[in-house]
DNA sequence: AGCACGCCGACT
DNA sequence: GTCGGCGTGCTC
């Protein structure tokens, strides 16, 4: 008896089978889908099994597989399918496929402690001048690179110790903390009442539990306040009476703590909420749960449409525009509302694609009866919109207000005076955007990824936000000598400063990525603003999802622009999606709301059309310019992104692979580039990126597993695959 | 990923 | 003449 085996190193050339004798006393106990642990060179590994057969046709010597790793298998039959339908859609790796699906105490060759509660940190153990000292007098790359992000982030979460964090140890310039695992805490509310629905809630439960034993794909479209919630609560109510399960999908767990709670209230213990702040053993508990059938629903981010549930009911999707659900940045590039739809199939049972804002694409599958619309109207009778403003910031800077509009600073003090809560969002973090020169016009760049260095106040340090390359603030243009250096633009720590200055009496707080590092303080964050610890919150696109605080009267956006300047086909329907999410959830409470945008294109149909809450017609102007430009969902988009160290000898692939496509490709195909990749130099790494835009192209997908193989070889040049980008 | 093999420059 | 740098290739 052979097994094959794939083993766990993530590496292209070696995603694939290998073949291993089974010793007897394995036989009748070895399954396909069990981790294994096998000789694999000099090393030992643990793989998965993947398939069991009586004879190989082999020239090579056959080595035996030592142990069996788990007594059942740990990959169920659908999760084998699943897999496979993974590579194919993604291009990725088997592995990757194969290990996305499962908590890290799952994983082949993971040894994680199972029973371990605690996380570790280190925090620096000497004041910042002894640090700096000892940065600069440091020979070693790793230890200055950690005592750098311990300056700005103050501390960071370890998995491991490694040799730098031993040795700064042992010169005490670092201590460690262990804490409890930061627990996601719902309690359940005694008072709790289920809520009768409206007429329109009833008939769209109604209309799904009609097609509950179909694989069927319902988009439903509600306003914000219409009841989206209930509904999907009453049909997972419904599923489970029938014995079966369910997965409930939201865009990030420690943003969307009322959906949560509601559903904690409902359920009860008959939910599993997976999230980022459990532990690896408690991710492990929760799975095995799962797994068990202890739980019936699973609520969580995009991996927890991989829950091991069987015999599932209802997948629901809430939110689904939101562009979290598409895993960008690492293999398996995979969305989360594909795979929904795939089990959808094996299950035969219906998904539920929620959104105030569907995403174009959603929207127009509806319009061709891909997907079946439903459609909820009614706000709760208690709800008032809030006012909308917006302000034409061209007539503002006549004023010589660049920040602020004088409307703003009118309402903030209103509000203030009342004992009311503000939010204000802008989409940048940082000081300011970056540092120019005044006499020669230089600006200070990073010199692995090429693009401009944002300016940090509090560590008086210039960082890159890609690669976190850091360096300390000049005082004198590195190009020119000149001292005249200007900071323009400005980011959410520099707001916080202006803001502290007008208005000084009341308690500000920031939250972005720099201030959220912290595992848990998100979450705090947003507890202590909702008991009003905090006047004003101030922070990046990331508050913008878990806006409900019954007390914030007035959301200022402080710069809309921002959003519509990214190149991106996607920028003006992202902006429409923020605005509408800011301008609905506002003034939910008893207290009337009010929204002020602040922007230079004060006729941009996103902006004008977001205030009127007029999504109909902005999904028809949108879309026609989409069917102008051959974007989604008109055409479809697949990206293959080339990259090399060396400049010369990426470019010289990339327009191989360009020309290789244009050639190989259909007619009504359109490859456009190579061209350099948005972000061109990260990390001393060149990127040339081509685009592929098509409708149906039957040599697409053999196209480009030959172009995939033919690079797993070679080790100069990577290219990485992405089907569907949600962004370019 | 890890390890061996192998081909060039620097040194006892 | 040998030690060791790491670029290349293989792992059932």
């Amino acid at each position: 008896m052979y097994a094959s085996v794939i083993v766990e190193i993530g590496v292209k050339a070696v995603d694939k089978t290998f073949d291993y004798k089974v010793p007897s006393e394995f036989t009748k106990n070895i399954k396909v889908g069990m981790r294994v642990k096998v000789p694999f060179g000099k090393m030992e590994l643990e793989g998965f099994v993947l398939e069991i057969k009586d004879k190989i046709d082999s020239n090579y010597e056959v080595k035996e597989i030592i142990s069996l790793v788990d007594t059942e298998p740990i990959l169920t039959k659908e999760m084998l399918l699943m897999g496979d339908f993974i590579v194919e859609s993604t291009l990725c790796s088997k592995i990757s496929a194969y290990q996305a699906m499962l908590p890290k105490a799952l994983k082949a060759k993971n040894k994680v402690s199972l029973n371990k509660k605690y996380d570790k940190y280190i925090l620096l153990n000497k004041n910042n001048d002894e640090i700096t000292l000892y940065i600069n007098k440091c020979r070693y790359e790793k230890q200055k690179e950690l005592l750098n992000k311990l300056l700005i982030e103050k501390e960071i979460k370890i998995n491991a110790i490694t040799s730098e964090i031993t040795t700064l140890l042992k010169h005490e310039l670092i201590k460690i903390e262990e804490r409890e695992a930061y627990r996601y805490k719902v309690e359940k509310d005694v008072n709790y009442k289920e809520i009768i629905l409206n007429e329109d809630q009833n008939k769209v439960v109604n209309k799904i539990i009609e097609h509950k034993n179909e694989s069927k794909t319902f988009l439903l479209y509600g306003v914000t306040g219409s009841g989206k919630t209930e509904v999907y609560m009453n049909v997972i109510d419904s599923v489970l009476k029938d014995g079966k399960t369910a997965i409930m999908l939201v865009p990030e767990i420690s943003l969307t703590p009322q959906i949560v709670k509601r559903f904690v209230n409902r359920f009860g213990d008959n939910v599993a909420i997976l999230h980022s702040g459990l532990s690896d053993g408690e991710k492990y508990d929760e799975y095995r749960k799962i797994q068990q059938g202890i739980v019936k629903i699973v609520v969580g981010a995009r991996s927890a449409i991989f829950a091991p549930l069987s015999n599932i009911g209802v997948i629901v999707i809430d939110e689904e525009h939101t562009n979290t659900y598409k895993q960008e940045d690492s293999n398996p590039r995979y969305n989360a509302r594909d795979i929904a739809l795939w089990r959808s199939k094996y299950h035969n049972c219906p998904v539920i694609l929620g959104s105030a804002t569907p995403s174009l694409e959603s929207f127009a599958r509806a319009g061709n009866h891909v997907y079946e619309l439903l459609t909820l109207t009614k706000r709760p009778s208690n709800s008032i919109l809030p006012i909308v403003h917006i302000v034409d910031m061209k007539e503002e800077v006549k004023k010589n207000n660049f920040i602020f509009s004088e409307l703003l600073i009118d309402k903030i003090n209103e509000k203030l005076n009342k004992h009311e809560q503000i939010i204000l969002l802008l989409n940048r973090r940082g000081y300011s955007s970056m540092l120019t020169c005044s006499s020669c016009g230089h600006v200070e760049k990073c010199p692995r990824c090429d693009i401009s260095l944002t300016y940090h106040k509090t560590s008086n340090m210039l960082r890159c936000h890609y690669c976190g390359y850091f360096k300390k603030k000049i005082d004198k243009c590195s190009n020119c000598g000149s001292t005249d250096i200007k900071d323009y633009g400005m980011g959410t720590q520099k707001l916080e400063e202006e803001l502290k200055k007008l208005f000084p009496s009341a308690n500000i707080i920031r939250m972005d990525m720099d201030t959220t590092s912290r595992k848990g303080a998100h979450a705090q964050i947003i507890k202590d603003f909702g008991e009003h610890k905090y006047d004003i919150l101030v922070g990046t696109q990331m508050i913008a999802k878990g806006l409900d605080f019954p007390l914030v009267t007035l959301v200022g956006v402080m710069n809309a622009d921002m959003s519509l300047s990214i190149p991106d086909f996607r920028s003006a329907e992202r902006t429409f999606q923020l605005l509408s999410q800011v301008s609905g959830r506002a003034g939910r409470g008893d207290l009337k709301g009010e929204v002020i945008i602040q922007t230079y294109n004060n006729k941009h149909y996103s902006i004008v059309l977001a205030k009127d809450h007029n999504y109909l017609s902005f999904y028809k102007e949108e879309m026609s310019i989409r069917k102008k430009l051959n974007y989604p969902p008109y055409y479809f988009i697949t990206l293959v992104n080339i990259s090399c160290k060396d400049y010369e000898l990426g470019f010289e692939h990339a327009n191989k692979i360009g020309d290789y496509l244009k050639k190989n490709l259909e007619e009504n195909t359109i490859v456009l580039g190579p061209t350099m990749a948005n972000m061109f130099k990260i990390n001393n790494i060149y990127h040339f990126q081509c685009i592929i835009k098509y409708r149906h192209d039957n040599k697409l997908k053999s196209i480009l597993k030959i172009l995939d193989e033919r690079y797993k070889t070679e080790n100069k040049v990577n290219v990485e695959i992405n089907v569907e980008p949600t962004r370019l």
